[in-house]
DNA sequence: CGTCTGACGCACG
DNA sequence: GCGTGCGCCAGAC
């Protein structure tokens, strides 16, 4: 199954990465989820690897993508290195009024939103 | 075209 | 509850 062929399945789908824009753009202010979340949104459960891949892509992209509010299934901050190598993934969070102690979201089931729950 | 590499997630011990 | 191993899919070499 070609790239090609996957876009004549999805009429309005580019490729894998604008999916994933396309879900992250959705969070709410204030909320936020995890990759394995959008992998399966988006029609690739375990493609969660993907998801973060194509969130580092997104940090150069325009409109602005909310990779901030997409975490681990732990609420960790896993990719929090990448934006600056300061804490500007937490301050974004924090921004939002999203806690965050130790890398990791406080009450993260709490704020947590399922992509799936809006399709 | 074979291999490696990930902002992950799950099964297993 | 934590460490390890492996599958996952797409892109870079």
């Amino acid at each position: 199954m070609t790239k090609k062929h996957r876009q004549n399945l999805m009429s309005d789908n580019d490729d894998f990465f604008d999916r994933v824009y396309s879900v992250t753009r959705l969070i709410p202010f204030g909320k936020v989820t995890s990759y394995g979340a959008i992998a399966a949104a988006i029609g690739s459960p375990g493609a969660a690897r993907m998801v973060g891949w194509a969130l580092n892509k997104s940090l150069s992209q325009t409109p602005f993508v909310p990779a901030h509010r997409v975490v681990n299934r732990n609420g960790i901050l896993s990719g929090k290195h990448y934006f600056g190598g300061s804490n500007t993934m937490q301050e974004l969070l924090e921004n939002e009024g999203v806690k965050v102690v130790d890398d990791k979201i406080v009450d993260f089931k709490l704020i947590f939103w399922d992509p799936k729950s809006e399709l």
